[in-house]
DNA sequence: CCCGAATTTGAAAGCGCTTTGGGCTTGGGT
DNA sequence: ACCCAAGCCCAAAGCGCTTTCAAATTCGGG
């Protein structure tokens, strides 16, 4: 069913049925409520791409996730990411499209989305410390959000991030005041700009106690279990071991923890252990008092938050453009206790 | 740039600057050469909605993915599907639109979907043991595959799934083989097909050695990494503590090594697990010889495949609707060992 | 040289919708 | 009784592309 068939079964113009239907006000209540009805009868809706040609708004925002093929990986934040922000864009009917990006061709891949006119507006992923995604989008003139920042990028952009010096400024305090002196920190791909704000709360909070990193208990690598597996054991048995772990990604916790249980210490007395947790809704780290000690930000609210923030931009494009940092709390849980002397 | 100036500045119709873009054969080489050549330099890409509109093809596929408002949870299988699936849709140069969908609303958006024409086919991701998805979308007549199947569906539809009976059966065997007789079947929830056909092969291979499950070490949950933990836990807590483990998924099988460990005894001595393992890039069970015995599958090749199949179907519609049964070989790790006396 | 076939190109219709610019009724004010 | 504004409604153009149908050009053979 169509608009032309819709107005012929209701004996009106295409025009008429289409305000109708669009809310406008010169159509009489009457005609409006008995078109809506028939609509509703017929279950007729509006055909995407015509009414996307005719506006020119297309009512879809995209997604581009980068593949690396090297590892294969993908992130383990997206499905939380993209489920939050869905969401959003479920509400305001808009539609989401995804494209699975290998790393080198990005700028192709925007560029073609702009040519061919399939969405309003963009989210971008995963920022590096200098990402060249956000000079080229801001050329394009294309409305998009960034979830994360990029530091050394001087333009202008939306964005929402966490808060991630000061998280893991905060869990490196707790860390010292609990004794610890020794801290491993597992971080991840220093390369993006996440991981060098947490490196750089890290180092910050030492600092303040008049203390330095070890570069021998600092790692920087892809957040798996595996890593903090073998990050974890190595640096356990080697001289000097830490006393306490900071770790960039509850997945990798999970694999620092599996090394220290298998050396028969218990975490939060014979090891202490911080990690960043994202929330996920697969990987819980709840309870009254839950199992690890973290600092936390759900990724689905930021998910959620920035959908909205583009929406917001694609239907009033302004000037001062939107930024957001959100905290990310310290929460107590069992994987810490005082250094053991 | 659309293809209006492009003509012009070519000083040719549209007509033949289509046609030579589209690899139509009734225009010169010369001229195919300058256009296609022009269109490069100017960048020029076709509106995707207006070709869609024009040739009534819209170049994406859908997929609906559910999202239980009661615990916000999102499969963690979604990540790495959707990127397989993803890939093998850019490169064939379709687009992929997502939407999160209540778990209610799903015949409302399937509907809509149709009706606007956003997409060519569609992908079902979880069905339940019957589930109504699959005659509506027989019902709009719209290219479909399930991943998964819906046992008690008696309509043909396309679908490719894990041979989870079997897998399920050749772990619960092995274990035993190793002389384990009170096993533990953590599973995931039963309303979903693949948790069925799980403790179908349960059930058989304990069966065939005239053996019956307890119930008491049979729970069906969503499969989290706290769900595991205080399943093992109880149980290990209670009378008659299994000696080993069946589980659905590898983070839940994290949470029964959490309570195991907990207890001050090791996996693959005191404590035999097999788990089902999806291959996660975040979470892979690898090496030479993997942390846990499981029966492996990779849920992105499954993404692929199933990408391709719908694919395969867009463009070729016929009677006999494809399917593909994909086996979970047993890959041995450190989490079995006999079962101690 | 001329003619019909083959080769190239174009004009225009149409995909399903929105929106501009009128047109036709009403009804109230004078 | 007449006029004008308000209220409703419609025909048609246009969004950017494909595709049908027809026209223009080229070319080989008689």
């Amino acid at each position: 069913m169509n608009l032309k068939e819709l107005a012929a079964h209701l004996g009106l113009s295409q025009t008429t049925v289409s305000r109708a239907l669009n809310g406008y006000p010169e159509v009489s209540e009457a005609t409006r409520l008995r078109v809506s009805h028939a609509a509703e009868q017929h279950n007729y809706r509006p055909n995407t791409r015509a009414k996307g040609l005719a506006t020119g708004r297309t009512m879809a925002v995209g997604h581009v996730i980068p593949t690396s093929t090297r590892h294969e990986m993908v992130n383990p934040i997206f499905g939380d990411f993209i489920s939050g922000a869905g969401e959003t864009y479920a509400r305001h009917g808009f539609d989401m499209v995804l494209s699975m990006v290998e790393d080198g061709h990005q700028p192709r891949v925007y560029r073609e989305l702009k040519a061919k006119g399939t969405v309003d507006g963009l989210i971008v992923q995963g920022p590096g410390v200098s990402d060249p995604r956000i000079g080229l989008l801001r050329d394009l003139d294309i409305p998009f959000v960034v979830h994360g920042r990029a530091s050394e990028e001087t333009r202008e952009y939306a964005w929402l991030d966490v808060n991630n010096t000061s998280a893991f400024a905060s869990a490196t305090a707790l860390l010292l005041d609990l004794g610890h002196r020794r801290i491993a920190f597992l971080n991840g791909l220093e390369a993006m700009d996440f991981a060098r704000r947490r490196r750089a709360g890290f180092e910050m909070a030492l600092a303040q106690r008049g203390l330095g990193p070890n570069p021998r208990h600092m790692r920087s690598a892809e957040m798996t279990e595996g890593y903090g597996y073998a990050s974890a054991r190595e640096m356990l048995l080697g001289a000097d071991p830490p006393t306490a772990f900071l770790v960039s990604s509850l997945i990798t916790a999970l694999g620092v923890r599996r090394a220290v249980e298998e050396f028969g210490m218990t975490l939060g007395r014979d090891v202490s252990l911080i990690t960043h947790d994202d929330d996920l809704s697969y990987l819980r780290n709840a309870g009254e008092v839950p199992y690890f000690t973290a600092t936390r930000s759900s990724v689905r609210e930021a998910g959620m938050l920035c959908a909205q923030m583009l929406l917001d931009l694609i239907h009033a494009p302004r000037e001062a453009l939107p930024t957001r940092l959100l905290e990310a709390p310290l929460v107590l849980g069992r994987s810490t206790g005082p250094c053991p002397t």
